[in-house]
DNA sequence: TAGATTGTTAATCGATTAACAATC
DNA sequence: TAGATTGTTAATCGATTAACAATC
């Protein structure tokens, strides 16, 4: 069983040696990695409250999942506690974090600093500590060459340039729906390696760069539903 | 099988009447419902594009899912086609309007009138036909009574009073995750029917409330996995 | 009628839950 | 050692895909 799984090591700031091992070349299922955000956010809070031990148990009512979820989610990654014990706290949320890889630094851009922009812009420098918005564009003259946050707005034409000169990692678009593939195929020309999509349209992009949509309508939408057959429902019943 | 299929109808605006069926009781799976939406937008840019028919085939050609899937889902809710034709696209739109509820107005009401909050009330304003902002509330004293999109923003103090008089359906959250709970319960007690919340908290609603989280801060670290995974990859390739 | 495409059933796949032996 | 709780396998559940008969 041990013997084809590979070890993995991160090296953190501190120089803190983190190892895990994932299964053969098994890919983890996406299913697996958009549940470990949320186990971080609640070992976060564990840890302002307590420290050593958590079980399965515990945190799968914190939590509001089964015990066997969590236990089934960590083996994926080689499995974090002891038998008898459980988990240790902040260990488990270092692990966490060794795995979504916040272990480094993240240089962002946001393309389009309306308020959305600089709503995600701000969000950013206010929560996330390993990631950092390193420029800011936008094609309304009017605002060019304002700040925020202490981030400069930039024209859109200079894209292209920002890009080459600073490595960054991650294109954060927040442009109309309209703009929003021009802008994702400078990014993924510029070298980014994920782009963070705020437009409501599914955008085209290579194999090797990873997307996250935001998709706030469809999301609304699928609000109305619910709210929409409660009070239908309450009608009926009337 | 069509014995134990209830009937549904709605009736537009326009008088127009839709109808269609669900399965007994089935409750219809979430994974369904939030597809619907995408279809929806899909549908939309159709509706530019060409008039008339669309097949289940074109149409995962085009989303990037399968014919089967498509025709499954329309299926939940009594099927939309034509054997030897496929679906009319106008129809087919309205019919997902029909579902999702998008047949009347949604009053909403924002509490946070940060960036954020700001970003959402403008989002809705500008794209968002069946939704209007009703009221946008915040703490601090020195944006109190200044207005954005012609709605005032008040203070918090004023929400019980305003959720009584008006008929609110769904509250919006944009706090500070420290406030994010209490302002749900305030948004409860005044009798919304949903709650759609961006702080990255998970909140304790009641069952008849249906609640849609925005957590984009658990998206950001989902993509920052596999921002991680394809560079680190790349190093080892060198 | 022949061709196309749905609606629907059956087969597959994957994800979740349950159970329990291993072990701290 | 006894009790607790994991790691892991097996069973269940649900969602996706394939296949094809029904039918426009």
């Amino acid at each position: 069983m041990l013997f084809d799984a590979r070890l993995f090591e991160t090296r953190f700031f501190t120089g803190f040696l983190l190892r895990w091992t994932m299964k053969g070349n098994e890919r983890i299922s996406g299913t697996v990695i958009k549940r470990l955000p949320r186990y971080r956010r609640y070992l976060e809070e564990l840890m302002h409250k307590k420290t050593g031990r958590i079980s399965s148990g515990e945190l799968s009512r914190l939590i509001g999942c089964t015990a066997s979820q969590i236990r089934q989610d960590f083996n994926n990654f080689g499995g974090f506690g002891q038998q008898g014990y459980g988990y240790n706290i902040e260990s488990l949320y270092q692990q966490i974090n060794g795995i979504l890889g916040l272990v480094r630094e993240y240089k962002t851009v946001v393309i389009g600093a309306g308020n959305l922009g600089l709503a995600v812009a701000n969000y950013i420098y206010t929560y996330e500590d390993g990631f950092t918005v390193a420029g800011m564009f936008d094609v309304r003259p009017e605002i060019i060459n304002t700040s925020a946050n202490g981030v400069r707005i930039r024209g859109v034409s200079e894209i292209d340039d920002f890009l080459a000169e600073k490595q960054i990692d991650i294109g954060i678009i927040t442009t109309p729906s309209a703009n929003a593939q021009q802008a994702a195929d400078r990014l993924v020309k510029g070298g980014v390696k994920g782009i963070w999509n705020f437009a409501p349209v599914d955008l085209e992009i290579p194999e090797d760069v990873a997307v996250e949509n935001v998709h706030i309508s469809d999301s609304l939408l699928s609000l109305a539903y619910y709210v929409n057959k409660t009070q239908s429902q309450q009608d009926a019943e009337e």
